[in-house]
DNA sequence: GGCTATTAGTTAGCCGGCTAACATGTATCC
DNA sequence: GGATACATGTTAGCCGGCTAACTAATAGCC
């Protein structure tokens, strides 16, 4: 699911169009596309980044969810907080465990559970890799100013949270 | 390729962190993942509206682009333009060919050459599902005042033309 | 205490991206 | 003008999401 539209329409374009088209309101147009765009980008950065350590950002996701969690939760606790379907979660999991970062343990009180746990060597690798994730993160956005960053958390947060 | 992180990390949370974790900036990190989380639900929504009209945003965005452009282009111009690879266009075309929106001309000049060229239909649909468009990208960031939505957009740019 | 509904997890199969490898056609250069 | 490089588009197969359908276990209700 990428949206990487290469060429943006500029205000000028947009401008344009609202006399064609109804309903087009040119800053919200505006900010959509470029939010939509960069929202892509950013992701596909991310995981190109996390390719160096053999691994993509929806295993990173339930790693460090489950890292700020205790190491340890139920898959659909953890499908939950990260967004994703169980079913998702089942592959995720799976190759979390392969690896060795993850392992699961079946509840004995309640058959159907089967906790996911970070093993030393998960805990390990979020302890290693979350710096350099962080910065990752100073280097995308080195574009914006100290003040930029906060403006654009404190507006984008107004959608999240409306 | 979706990033739904539900339970982000608020500006607590991630200053407990920067003690433990180094290279933490605390506003780069949250306008990070709230660019990400905002993004692919955006994105989502694109394309869960999109699909009352039998359509994808990847299809989508091709016969936007293509009108945008006159109605005639190559596959690999349409690719660069879109963002995608050459590949997946064959992909894109071919659907939105089966579905009469699109026709295919071969160029008599260079025959590596095939114009994706939009129909009368395609027009057509382009010119009915726009103003729905609009209107969706209203509703979607409805939560953002005239002003925030400037900011945003201007804040954004920094970022794709830094 | 035994149907029935609900919950947890998995499996099967789809979809839209991707890369790599492949024709096929054109350009270049000796 | 023929070998070689390059450009265009397609195919094959991978990957990470998804939905729908399934199994197994528990809970609730008569």
């Amino acid at each position: 699911m990428a949206f990487l539209l290469r060429e943006l329409p500029d205000r000028a374009l947009l401008e344009e169009f609202a006399g064609e088209f109804t309903h087009l309101d040119v800053d919200a147009t505006l900010a959509y596309l470029r939010l939509l765009r960069l929202g892509s980008e950013m992701l596909d950065g991310l995981d190109r980044f996390l390719a160096g350590e053999d691994m993509t950002h929806g295993r990173w996701l339930t790693l460090v969810v489950l890292h700020r969690s205790g190491g340890r939760l139920l898959p659909s606790e953890l499908a939950e907080k990260q967004g994703v379907t169980r079913a998702t979660m089942t592959g995720l999991l799976t190759k979390l465990v392969d690896r060795g970062l993850v392992e699961r343990e079946l509840d004995d009180r309640d058959g159907r559970r089967e906790a996911a746990v970070l093993t030393a060597t998960g805990r390990r690798f979020v302890r290693r890799v979350l710096p350099k994730v962080y910065r990752h993160i100073n280097a995308e956005l080195a574009p914006l100013s100290p003040k930029d960053r906060r403006a654009l958390a404190r507006v984008l947060n107004k959608l999240i949270d409306p």
